[in-house]
DNA sequence: ACTCCGATTGTT
DNA sequence: ACAATCGGAGTA
């Protein structure tokens, strides 16, 4: 479950958003998983809903929300189809086409570092809900991969349950990492 | 129909 | 510390 969190680490996404080209290097990711999952928008209350139903798609695509009615973030769907499991992307450092991120992000900083401040920069919204990340305008694309020895492993951030399980990853000492860990 | 509240961010 | 801002989920 948590292998794939892991592995999004140092993977590189390129979006061409409007035209504009941006490419950053994932650096910060959290695991949620389906049903058995309480923190998880796929936890079964009502299974599956007009917000969630992306997460129990097929692997691969897009599950894009809105976060306190404000910030779109965005997350890789990565269970099989009707698993309801997926990553978000809290933090990336950004690689190529700063000023188009600059731009979205209205000269702000940092750019890419927390789940919100990413899928701006990056020109992501519900327009991209459910998109296959293999093509335009959103390419995920296998990167670097980033050993044991510099990933840190903690809780996951913001979430009022199950918080403690350590399923938020994230490369030492790199860029985009929204908040240490205490 | 009405309430509560969140996988956040920026400002006070 | 707190506002912004809105849809999902629970209750009635």
């Amino acid at each position: 479950m948590t292998e794939v969190a892991r592995a999004l680490l140092g993977s590189v996404l390129l979006s061409t958003v409007g035209g504009a080209r941006a490419i950053v290097l994932v650096t910060e990711t959290e695991a949620y998983g389906g049903a058995e999952d309480p923190a998880s928008h796929a936890a079964t209350r009502s299974g599956v809903t007009q917000r969630n139903r992306a997460m129990f798609g097929p692997p691969g695509r897009a599950y894009v929300y809105r976060s306190y009615g404000v910030h779109w973030c965005l997350n890789v769907v990565t269970g099989a189809e009707g698993a309801g499991q997926a990553v978000l992307l809290r933090g990336a450092a950004p690689l190529e086409g700063l000023e188009a991120m600059r731009i979205r992000r209205s000269g702000r900083s940092p750019l890419c570092a927390g789940p919100g401040r990413l899928a701006e920069a990056l020109g992501v919204t519900d327009a991209l809900y459910g998109h296959p990340l293999g093509r335009a305008p959103l390419v995920l694309l296998p990167g670097w991969t980033v050993t044991e020895e510099r990933m840190g492993v903690s809780g996951r951030i913001g979430v009022g349950v199950a918080a403690e399980l350590p399923w938020r990853f994230y490369v030492r000492d790199a860029p985009g990492v929204s908040r240490h860990p205490r």
